[in-house]
DNA sequence: AAAGCGGGGCG
DNA sequence: CGCCCAGCTTT
């Protein structure tokens, strides 16, 4: 017999939850793996788009793990955090070569991958294999610390452990895949970061916070600090059929994995592009510097057109260096500012035309 | 423009 | 344990 927690939860889900997201049709722990690993950090509403295309590209876990990581980096380009995808490739790898295509089925097995950690495990368990686990996602986090009125920010490991005694204490073994849906629904649309819907919730009658009147105290805040900034040069080198050359970044890393423009401080482009190909450039543009920032400091971004009259005849070491055209976009991940960039130059290769 | 979100890896 | 990893939405 389900708690009487969870008995209103799953009620609640019943009528109000969400019944027809992408990732809940043909529930398999590859799909649910997928999803649950797109939408950590990331919301439903961007995630969805992402999630058809990375399914469209790659409909099983043995198609994943068959792809170029150039591959699945170019399908989350725009979509951030890659490390997540670089994990996601070489999981997929592992549960092919070790395990012929079979996911784990429990907790441990799983948080044995890498990226899957004891939130994304408990989902797949509980959603995918119908079995009792129990999540603590950000949504959760939310709902339980206002429930108890848990106070503290949850990135202490003591407030993150009592959230996890009482998310593992609620958690039914009868439709536990429907009320963990139902406990991440119910803190996406009704107890909400800000002005939560009190009214809508089927827990209003036992909720501390809300009790409290003190719902937006909990959970508690991350102690804030102001982020550096660092600055840097991009050097976006341009030959006479309008490609660009890329590098790709080492991993792991920021960005690692992605295709950037050659970037540096102190990098001057005259010099770079004399030493690189022995004469100077035709044409030199600096735009105007922009801002990229990052979770733990602000990047000031100054981009510069180096552009040459001739195609310089080059050995590129080709696993990690290419001439990107943006006429004939190849299939690679690239970081946000430089995809932002590339546009830019298509969109004036087309204007001179 | 600034704040908030948020899980997993790693030292 | 504290710090490292983005980029999107909300305010």
């Amino acid at each position: 017999m389900p708690n009487n927690f969870a008995t209103r939860i799953l009620a609640w889900f019943d009528h109000h939850g969400r019944h027809d997201l992408p990732w809940q049709r043909d529930i398999s722990p590859y799909r649910v793996w997928v999803s649950e690993i797109m939408l950590q950090q990331t919301q439903v509403k961007t995630v969805i788009p992402f999630f058809d295309r990375f399914m469209a590209a790659f409909p099983t876990v043995d198609a994943l793990a068959a792809a170029p990581e150039d591959e699945v980096l170019h399908l989350w380009t725009g979509l951030g955090y890659y490390a997540r995808a670089r994990n996601l490739h070489k999981a997929a790898r592992q549960v092919c070569e070790q395990r012929g295509g079979e996911f784990p089925t429990d907790v441990e097995g799983l948080m044995a991958l890498p990226g899957i950690g004891r939130s994304t495990a408990g989902a797949i368990v509980s959603i995918a294999q119908g079995r009792r686990a129990a999540i603590l996602d950000g949504n959760v986090k939310r709902v339980l610390a206002r429930y108890h009125a848990i106070a503290g920010w949850p990135g202490k490991t003591a407030v993150h452990n009592a959230l996890w005694d009482i998310a593992e204490a609620y958690t039914p073994g009868e439709r536990c895949a429907d009320y963990t849906q139902g406990m991440m629904d119910l803190g996406a649309t009704v107890c909400t970061r800000s002005s939560p819907q009190c009214q809508r919730c089927p827990l209003v009658g036992d909720c501390a916070a809300h009790r409290l009147g003190r719902e937006g105290d909990f959970p508690g805040k991350k102690p804030k600090k102001t982020l550096p900034v660092r600055r840097t040069r991009f050097l976006m080198l341009r030959d006479s059929d309008g490609c660009a050359w890329l590098e790709k970044r080492p991993s792991p890393g920021i960005w690692g994995g992605l295709w950037c423009f050659p970037e540096g401080e102190d990098l001057d482009p005259e010099r770079w592009c004399l030493d690189r190909t022995g004469r100077k450039p035709d044409a030199v543009e600096t735009w105007p510097e922009f801002r990229h920032t990052f979770s733990h400091y602000h990047l000031e971004i100054v981009p510069i057109l180096v552009e040459l009259d001739a195609k310089p005849g080059w050995v590129m070491e080709a696993d990690r260096q290419l001439w990107y055209n943006v006429r004939q976009p190849p299939q690679i991940g690239l970081a946000a500012p430089v995809a932002d960039l590339l546009e830019q130059l298509a969109r004036q290769g087309q204007a001179k035309e």
